[in-house]
DNA sequence: GATCAAGTAGAGTAAACATTCTACCGGAGG
DNA sequence: CCTCCGGTAGAATGTTTACTCTACTTGATC
């Protein structure tokens, strides 16, 4: 039931991440999810609703990856926070994020775009809090989208930029 | 000719920024190129194309619209370019970017991924050098995309702190 | 051992949609 | 005058695809 759950919000997440929004076909999608087109129909009524269901999952598992210890090393600095993002687009997402991707590929859905919100707005919160509140939630905003966005194009360099920006709004907030 | 070719191309990137990239119909693109069916499928021989002919068109108009002058004001500094940004997200692009957009709508198009590419590329070393090299083309990078990416999330508050962030970029090159 | 909840496998349906084709029209040049 | 070039209008086609339905299996619980 929720063991289900999980696995076909894993195996959605996977699929939409792999090869985006618009192109996989529900089969692929339930080929994906590894399970009967009956049943994922059952956890996830429409197309429209797998797309919700994978991007809950994406949210946890993003917010874990980057805010939560395994071994007990939180972020201390926006800078830290970076770190992980970059090692996030490393080995995860290395076409651009999820949620904007669903957002552009159904740009009249209201319910997507109010996740995309309710997501980044956690997140730069959550960063700038972790952060010691050296900076904005705002700043930390657009770092965080210009890394995440940059990545794809520039990788390593965006990372240095951006945490080169980082330390020079901390240092600014620091120093009054 | 050339005038049905840059009429197309005009309404058909109206088209895609009102309503995503995967959401009109053909029938739909025609009417708002304003042309026949056929004559469309002259110029621009299948959707893909006429895609790629939405997105050539569309960097002309940015191109023109943040860096050259009708006046005589070329931006200065990365803060003047900043302003340009934000005054064509206001007007124009309120939903993000448009190059973007299309490759995650047909992620798996090589073309589009590469004029996405160029896109940025030459955007970026304009930025910077505009700005007299204060600042890296991987600075620019990510504050120029933090900005875009920002501003349906955050508007006027993301123009603020792309700015600072620009400044702050700035007078640390300059003291070395 | 019967029942029932929850699953698989996969055929069927109806709509949407990209692309093509047929038939027609206006006007500029010879 | 007439003849094409370059356009309009829109019907026809064939494929793709979201979603539904039927028939069957399994395994736990009473």
């Amino acid at each position: 039931m929720n063991k289900m759950m999980t696995k076909i919000a894993g195996g959605l997440e996977r699929a939409f991440a792999a090869r985006g929004f618009t192109e996989p076909s529900v089969e692929e999608l339930r080929d994906a999810a590894g399970v009967s087109l009956r049943t994922l129909y059952k956890y996830a009524p429409s197309r429209d609703a797998m797309v919700r269901l994978a991007l809950e999952h994406r949210h946890q598992r993003y917010l874990s990856h980057i805010f939560t210890t395994p071994t007990g090393s939180v972020p201390q600095s926006l800078e830290d926070t970076l770190d992980r993002v970059a090692d996030w687009m490393r080995t995860e997402a290395s076409h651009g994020c999820l949620f904007h991707a669903a957002v552009v590929s159904a740009p009249t859905d209201r319910s997507l775009r109010s996740l995309l919100e309710r997501h980044k707005a956690e997140i730069s919160q959550l960063a700038a809090s972790q952060a010691g509140n050296d900076v904005t939630a705002s700043d930390a905003l657009v770092i965080l989208e210009g890394l995440t966005q940059a990545w794809p194009l520039a990788k390593e360099a965006a990372l240095i930029s951006a945490k080169r920006l980082a330390a020079l709004a901390k240092r600014a907030a620091v120093a009054h």
